[in-house]
DNA sequence: CGAAATTGATGCGCATGGCGCATCAATAGC
DNA sequence: GCTATTGATGCGCCATGCGCATCAATTTCG
């Protein structure tokens, strides 16, 4: 058996019971008195059982009517709640923002935009998936969050990708290191240098490694590990250097590791906004992403695949 | 915020996301794709957020769509099991009525009948209140029942009274008692012996002594009972005789217990059903009770206060 | 890479359903 | 018994929701 009544004629039929008057529920429903009464007959037919007993004087429910009522008090009830909430979110009231993030990119450009986007709407909460690149990527892809900031990694024709900032890698080494009392480092000074960096298979090796190939510079991958943070841990521990992403070390003076530019060529990894090509964003999350825009201005999106 | 959507366009949303179609959940929904496009914008707009992405080939909810939809599927999954549990009850294919009775009647109206309803109608429970007269109209008055079997009791112009049968007072004694000899006695028969009855405030009571006192009749009430079932035990020890209502004595020979008719004058109390004046049945309940008339055809019922 | 098939979105006109007004019948109070 | 009030019904009107036609976009296939 199909639905075949509306919302309006169980809101009816609750309010003639909380007022006692089909008038008094009529005005609660901005009604006519004659255009509840037909909305009641017409539910009581649908549902082929009387619910109400009335005489122009008064009314109450018929047993059928008490059995249903609290059931449809409690379903009207969490429907209206939700629909708040969905409204709220609309307006940017209340609600959720769901973004992807890899941890190293986070730092940089969460603190800043949430805190602008919070002064603005205090009552929606960021949930931050904080994600390796290439799962970032799944999580977008897979409809789990919003959008992602990300960095160019496997060309997936689903997404599109903003540009927000080039991040470019940079040599980190114990400042006891021969190259700490250096300005800047290039290549060639790294080749005989036992080096720390992470899995092959990450976001950031792939881009490394292709770059250096076409510069036709080969390093000495000594230590694998799986985190950029390890990679500065050991580097703390001066048994080697590494070759990192410029967000992932220390943004102030340090007293053990130093942090030096790599010259000829400069390697960059580029981080933005990565989305769903057909997505639709909530008004929350579009206006969170416009503020990430912002704090870097950057040609409209296009797919990975085009980027070089 | 008022609930500014209607059943159809959640139910459209739901259908899009378990078809993948926006076609075939029109299909689903009897509606031209069109008119179901309409609603899933309507439904957008209202709420304020998208809900679905899709492309000419492609549907898939957003974020804010995922959330929703558990909670649609669930509460519209129990508005339809209980509409359709209220369209059974409506059709008598399923449901339940609830009566109040005196336990006395019970035994002598309801098994017949409810075997007679039982067999046209299997999937209905009845549920019985067994209650005191008093009791029970309350009950009837409240509309915690959908009808009531008593007798005549307090006036009250809220219920009407269709009467079923009379059930005359008889005399239980002790087979070894000396009026256990004959066929029948007279009040005055009775005039020195030690009787038991119930309350003085109960309804039997109330028309025993009502009818007693317009005939000069008086009695020597010596034991009071609550329960008309107390009488019959004490009867049975033998220490006194007992004036109850016919139905409330043992049907068949019993081995220590006569029952003799009481003339001069025959008092009796009305059996009947009792209803709100402006009540409205369930089907299934106006059915049970065209049975118990059946049983005992008699005219239309007409207020208690009528009533001589 | 272009053509074809398919699908969601939109313009348009129409029919119907839901509305309010007027009124009736019933109810309760004085 | 009269009066005021309320729920139910008849009636006419209009706004809404519909389907048809069509467009633009998407995906598949040759």
């Amino acid at each position: 058996m199909r639905i075949n009544f509306e919302l309006l004629d169980l809101r009816a039929f609750l309010a003639v019971l909380e007022t006692g008057s089909f008038h008094k529920a009529a005005e609660q429903l901005n009604l006519s008195q004659p255009a509840l009464s037909r909305r009641i007959k017409q539910l009581e037919e649908t549902l082929g059982a009387p619910l109400l007993e009335r005489t122009t004087r008064r009314v109450a429910a018929t047993v059928v009517g008490r059995e249903l009522q609290p059931l449809l008090v409690r379903l009207l009830d969490e429907l209206e709640s939700s629909v708040l909430s969905m409204s709220a979110t609309g307006k940017l009231q209340h609600g959720q923002v769901t973004i992807a993030c890899v941890p190293t990119a986070a730092f940089y450009f969460l603190p800043q935009v949430i805190r602008q986007f919070h002064a603005a709407h205090p009552n929606i909460r960021i949930r931050i998936l904080d994600l390796s690149a290439s799962e970032g990527l799944k999580s977008v892809a897979q409809g789990e969050c919003e959008f992602g900031i990300s960095m160019l990694g496997s060309a997936d024709p689903e997404l599109t990708f903003t540009p927000l900032m080039d991040d470019p890698f940079v040599l980190a080494c114990h400042r006891d290191h021969p190259l700490a009392a250096r300005k800047s480092v290039e290549w060639g000074d790294l080749s005989n240098e036992l080096l720390i960096g992470v899995s092959r298979h990450s976001g950031n090796r792939t881009i490394l490694d292709n770059a250096l190939a076409n510069a036709n510079v080969r390093l000495n991958w000594f230590y694998e590990v799986n985190h950029l943070s390890t990679s500065l841990g050991l580097v703390e521990t001066g048994i080697g250097i590494s070759v990192l992403p410029r967000l992932a070390t220390p943004q102030d003076d340090h007293p053990t590791i130093v942090t030096l530019p790599i010259l000829g060529p400069v390697v960059s990894r580029t981080i933005g906004i990565v989305e769903r090509r057909n997505g639709r964003l909530s008004p929350a999350a579009a206006r969170f992403r416009a503020l990430l825009a912002e704090s870097r201005s950057t040609p409209p999106g296009c797919p990975l695949s085009t980027l070089s």
